[in-house]
DNA sequence: ATGAAAGCGCTAACAG
DNA sequence: CTGTTAGCGCTTTCAT
């Protein structure tokens, strides 16, 4: 016996044939003879052989895999996308590397170059908050290697992407809030430099406007975690700030913000009507149930998946970049019905 | 210009050398002199040169990879588990590849094979709830390749492990129960061809045996999701079953039942008494907040990673196989405190 | 201090 | 129908 898995070589040494029937007869090629092809398959089944990916990437100089980048795989919402992610690459052949930035830019980086190193056939990213520098995705395009942003996109930079229309949800959720009575609505607000916190914020003024609401900078506050949403809460309890009303960029960020307040005897949503953003588990499990923009996860997964394979199987990869919209819709629940 | 990456050729050929004078120089061979290294480093950053690592790994038969089987990302521990082992993992210089079972076995299968396809240089797997066949693990052995099973393992099969002691954590979760006053507790258990399940639930039977309470199979009942927790205590209400008290094989189904329990009007804690398992987000934003066993999903990442890592190393893989036992706290929330 | 050559596992002209 | 040869990008003896 000799060291390590088994190789085409192998095979052709046992059956005195050469390496290339054997890899003809493994894939089928009309060429072979029925004999051979049933002899070669046998003693691979039997051998267990299994073929090499990693010389077969090399020879090729393509991998059949895909490489994700996401910021925080722990939310449900960026896990929901990696599984749509998985489901469209396994059904093509593709494999999946998923790598995360933890939000973080130096990680971005090195994800990016850890990728293009393993010669990945294309990439899926969602852009971290702290990045402002966008050269590492110019070098994603100059190693020729396809690129589709899924949610967290950068304004100017022109790529395929699938987004939801994030200005329009923000818009209908303080809406509906001006609706249910809300006068004095504050917003907590993610990183300006990613799109979705801008249009986020967007949408919220453009609806305070067109409903002759006074756009009061004092109600916007820095605030996009758990943690932070629950300081912004204080923040306003402590500076008696006066407010009926609360949009925030995510759920996670509303969630804290509710329990701070209902800490302080304030009724949720008799007092402060709540909306969240980018519905998941937590939404209907809050108590009460926080109202909340579903952005579809695993469909904007899957999406981006079907871009990005489309532009790597295409022979000429030079036609125009695409904007997908997927429509997000508010999902209303308990902490906005008064 | 040529096609594709840059190559260590395209660096020789430039500078009038051979392949591998640039290679020795990019590796910082000691043999070559400090202006050779200097003009190769230089050419090479100026050409945005990136070793690629497909080839090295054909070459050193070795991918620097470490794969992951993983039944549901979206879980808050196993998303946990996975940041645990990418941390560990890039620290070490390796990459890792998800995959995810979907707690299917088929998929199970073929995520191994998938791998295993890709020469990883080990394997990472928390077993699917439908895998009752274990010949697909046998078959990674044979191929060499070092496997740590972390949480869900299965019984009798002898490997490195990273596991809580879920018997011990159910006896006291369900101690915890009896001694808050409890004395029907309700088990809803998870497949019993699972390790963990099968062991949760002998704790629970092991605290009511101890406090003198008797086991009554009545109690227990087959529900390991948000779902099936819905239709279990709805079970437990249209049978008017009496109990007082509920410990679930997960925090989820917990969930599932206290909302189903909540809308009936039964108060929690106060008629049922409740603990979950495996701490995630969700614990914490439940209304009751819910009593619940932390399983330190990103401890057992870092833990299962080093055990891998550790094997993949030695130069003699022959050593006894190593089983972890992390300690798992019982976080006592409202859920349960009468 | 550097180059030539072989080989990791596989495929694909090109012969025959 | 099957074998020979070359090569994917890189490292590593073995020469020089």
């Amino acid at each position: 016996m000799n060291r390590g898995p088994v190789t085409i070589k192998d095979i052709a040494r046992e059956l005195k044939v050469s390496p290339s029937t054997v890899s003809r007869a493994l894939n089928d090629h009309p060429d072979i003879s029925v004999e051979t092809k049933a002899a070669v398959n046998d003693l691979a089944k039997r051998l267990n052989y299994q073929p090499n990916a990693v010389a077969l990437s090399l020879k090729q100089r393509r991998s059949n895999t895909l490489g994700v980048i996401i910021p925080e795989i722990v939310h449900f919402f960026f896990s929901s996308v990696i599984s749509g992610i998985e489901d469209v690459a396994y059904d093509a052949g593709f494999n999946v590397i998923i790598c995360q930035s933890n939000e973080r830019y130096d990680r971005e980086v090195a994800n990016i170059k850890t990728l293009l190193a393993n010669r990945v056939d294309g990439i899926l990213i969602s852009v971290a908050k702290e990045t402002m520098d966008y050269s590492h995705f110019d070098k994603i395009r100059d190693n020729g290697v396809p690129l589709v942003f899924y949610d967290r996109t950068i304004p100017g930079f022109y790529a395929d992407q699938v987004i939801i229309d994030d200005m329009d949800a923000a818009y209908r959720a303080t809406k509906h809030l001006i609706e249910s009575g809300c006068r004095k609505i504050a917003h907590f607000e993610g990183p300006q430099n990613l799109l979705i916190s801008q249009q986020r914020k967007g949408g919220y003024l453009k609806a305070l406007k067109e409903f002759g609401l006074r756009a009061d900078e004092e109600l916007v506050f820095k605030a996009d975690n758990f943690e932070k949403g629950r300081i912004s809460a204080l923040d306003i309890l402590d500076k008696k700030i006066d407010i009926d009303g609360l949009f925030a960029v995510n759920d996670l960020t509303a969630i804290g913000a509710m329990q701070t307040f209902q800490k302080r005897g304030i009724k949720i949503p008799d007092d402060i009507a709540i909306v969240g953003f980018s519905d998941g588990r937590l939404s209907g499990i809050s108590n009460p149930t926080l109202t909340s923009v579903d952005q579809h996860g695993y469909e904007m997964g899957t999406s981006a998946t079907e871009i990005l394979l489309k532009r790597i199987m295409a022979e000429d990869k030079s036609y125009p970049y695409e904007t997908k919209v997927l429509n997000a819709n508010l999902i209303i629940r308990e902490s906005s019905v008064l």
